[in-house]
DNA sequence: TCAAAAGTGTTTATAATACACCCATGG
DNA sequence: CCATGGGTGTATTATAAACACTTTTGA
C-alpha cells in the first residue's frame, strides 16, 4: 500500500478474466516468508526499500489443486509516497475506497489491512513507512488525511507526535512557493523501525504508588 | 491464556528434554485452520468453548525434515476464566510473567500474544473472551488487573466501559460474603464478539463540518 | 503592501483518574 | 452498631482539538 492523495493498493489484472487481485508468489525451498516477500517486491515490483511489512492473515487451501497442499499468507507492505515502483502490464494502483472488481476473498483481505492501518497510525509510528525521508507538517497532515479518510490540522498533529518523541526537526526549512508563503520546518522521523507510541487509550496505570 | 489471579499460558512438557513449549498439532486433509484449532482444544484440553481465537503469526520450515515442509501458525486463544480443561499429563499452567525455560522461539510469541492482548484491552472488547458470562466489577477489574499488570480501579472500569457500550447491568445482585458488604450488581458484556470500541486514540475525525 | 503559508499562544471540550463521602449488608 | 465492601458524586488533571493572531516569505 502506498498513501498518495489517498490511500491506494496494488493490484494484478487476472489474465483468466476473474477480474484484479492482489500480487503474490511461491516460496522457494530453503527461503523464509520475509525473503520471499522481499524477492517478490524486488522482482515484480523494482521495491528494493519496503517501509514495513507485516502479517495479515494466513489460510489453508487444501482442496485447491489435486497433488498440492497451498497455504496463502496475506502480508500488508508500506511503501514510502516518494519510491516510484515499475510497474509490470496488468498491473497498478487503486484507491482503496473505490475498488474495481476484485476477486472473491481479496476484498476483505484488503478492507482488513486498511482497517489495521488507521488503527495503527492513531497508536504508533508507522507512518514512517508511508512517508519520505523528510517532510514538513503539511504533507505528513495530508499522509495522515489519505489515510484516515477525514482532514487532519498540521499544526495539531505536529504537536502529538512531537510531544510523543515520534518526530524532530531536522533544522531545514523548506523554501516557499511561487505563492510566497513562510518556508516550512523539516521535519523526520526519530525512529524508521514499528514502535508502539500509545500504549493506552485507556486504563493507564495509576500516576501515583499506592 | 487465560487470566486468573495473573495471566497464565498453557505449556506442554516436552519428552525429549527440551523444556517447555506451545501446545500445537498438524491440520489434517480437506481441514480449514479455524476447524483444525478448535479439534486441539477439543481432544486435547476439553475446551468446547473458546472466548477468542486470533492468528498471531506464520513461519515456514522447509528444513526441518528432510520430506516434509512444515508451515507453523501461532494463535492465541482466550479462555474463560471459569472454564476449567482437563490438563493432560506434561501439561500445565504458567504465569505469563513469570515463564519456565522455554523452548526457543516459543517465548518471543508467547510476549507477542501478552503485549498484542494488552493493547487490545484498552481498545476493544476483547475481556469477554477472558471473563465469565455475568460477573461483578470488582472481579472485572481483578481480571484486567491480572493482565495489564497493574492495579484497576472497578468503579472507573465499569465507567468506561459502560459509556462504550461495551456492559450492561443484568439487574442481579450477588449476595454479600460473610464479611458483610454491600450486594455487588452484576454485569455482562452487550457482545461476545470481538469489536474496536475505541477507535482513536488520537487524531479523530473533526467534530464540526468544515 | 498584500496574499499566502507557517507557526505560536491560548481557549475550549472532553474524558479518564482521583478522591471524599454515602449506602447496604452481615455479624 | 460497626466493619466491610459497593456505589455515587464531583474535583482534578491531562490532552487533543479549535481558533485567534503573529511571522515570514514572494510578487
Amino acid at each position: 500500500m502506498r498513501a498518495g492523495e489517498r490511500l491506494e493498493t496494488l493490484l494484478w489484472k487476472r489474465s483468466d478474466g476473474g477480474g484484479w487481485s492482489l500480487p503474490g508468489g511461491f516460496v522457494r525451498p530453503h527461503e523464509t516468508l520475509d525473503d520471499a516477500m522481499a524477492r517478490h517486491l524486488r522482482e515484480k515490483v523494482g521495491v528494493e526499500r519496503v517501509g514495513h511489512i507485516e502479517q495479515l492473515s494466513t489460510a489453508s487451501r487444501p482442496d485447491s489443486h489435486p497433488d498440492l497442499w497451498l497455504v496463502d499468507v496475506a502480508h500488508i507492505a508500506l511503501l514510502a509516497s516518494d519510491t516510484d515502483p515499475r510497474l509490470p502490464p496488468d498491473t497498478d494502483w487503486h484507491p482503496i475506497d473505490d475498488l474495481p472488481d476484485v476477486a472473491f476473498g481479496h476484498r476483505a483481505v484488503i478492507e482488513q489491512a486498511r482497517d489495521r492501518l488507521r488503527g495503527k497510525l492513531s497508536y504508533s509510528n508507522i507512518a514512517f513507512a508511508l512517508a519520505p525521508e523528510t517532510f514538513t507538517l503539511r504533507e505528513l497532515a495530508a499522509l495522515y488525511s489519505a489515510v484516515l479518510g477525514h482532514p487532519v490540522d498540521p499544526t495539531n498533529l505536529g504537536r502529538v507526535l512531537e510531544r510523543d518523541e515520534v518526530l524532530e526537526a531536522t533544522g531545514d526549512r523548506r523554501p516557499a512557493g511561487e505563492s510566497g508563503g513562510r518556508p516550512a520546518a523539516v521535519y523526520r522521523f526519530r525512529e524508521r523501525d514499528y514502535a508502539i507510541t500509545r500504549p493506552y487509550a485507556a486504563f493507564r496505570p495509576p500516576s501515583r504508588a499506592s
